[in-house]
DNA sequence: ACTATTCCGATAGACTTTGTCAACATCTAG
DNA sequence: CTAGATGTTGACAAAGTCTATCGGAATAGT
């Protein structure tokens, strides 16, 4: 019952970029700074992102990185799916094949329940309904601190 | 995004108990045949269900184990709970100390509302549950057979 | 040219998973 | 009471996965 790393910090990074929309290309490095990620692991989690048209880079001098798509547009489960390899929980949710008794396997529907109710939770979740909430805690904070 | 052979085999060993719960003591090496889990593998998960109090067992010859409560009783949550040591994806949704960031993190509601999900079905699903399903599509099966 | 940056493949340490093994404790049958 | 069958426990190990790290290649700006 876990979730790696990968995708974790690759969600991080995206609000990252959400919240930096219109600064330009983005460094890896700052962005690695801010959501405490080491910059040569977070190369790797970027990769699957560019491959999948939901960032752009640009690579030299003055290059970085930013959202290719706006952030109402990238839902957890794309971002989820793509750095996990998949929302199901068992193996033989997706993939039936790999389990023999999955044609008559009572607990399988169980699994499957799991991912639909996952599926729906992360489909109805954007990038963009991160960097508001986010923005709206960071008010939340300011006001707190003047209190 | 994965659910360890732990919380899977444990179900299976519990859900093949609850079908064989008025045969006397089930030997582990029967459940280890039937459910297709190494039976030196298996001793090891039953521990833990037989230390809460799901699972009774007798040691010695005619020894065996079975069910310590009515599978209408056991929630599937409960044995996910144990055997996996949690039914959150995050360690932070259960445990803030373990992230900086948990305080203020936005994606942290997130998984948290994937817990909340998961625990609302697990906590609905019972051994009985599955083990009628089982028997549905045992029966289901046998009039295809005859069909 | 030179520097800054992303991109890529190889690799490695740590950790987790998934068992295996041997010795032991306990029970039943006879 | 003994022998055999069974669960119990703790140590260990093989394999895989996770989480990076590293060096260098490719690319873009100045």
């Amino acid at each position: 019952m876990k979730l790696s790393t990968r995708g974790r910090y690759a969600t991080r990074a995206l609000l990252d970029l959400a919240l930096h929309q219109n600064d330009g290309p983005i460094l890896l490095r700052d962005i690695a700074r801010r959501q405490q990620i080491s910059l040569r692991y977070l190369e790797h989690l970027i990769t699957p992102l560019v491959a999948a048209g939901i960032v752009r880079s640009i690579r030299g001098a003055r290059g970085g990185v930013w959202l290719a798509r706006p952030p109402e547009g990238i839902k957890m489960s794309e971002v989820i799916q793509l750095l996990e390899g998949s929302t199901a929980l068992v193996e033989c949710v997706n993939h039936p094949e790999t389990c023999d008794r999955s044609s008559v396997c009572v607990i399988r529907d169980v699994w499957k329940e799991l991912k639909k109710a996952t599926d729906e939770i992360l489909d109805a979740t954007t990038i963009q309904d991160l960097a508001e909430r986010q923005k709206r805690q960071e008010a939340l904070g300011q006001v707190m601190y003047y209190l």
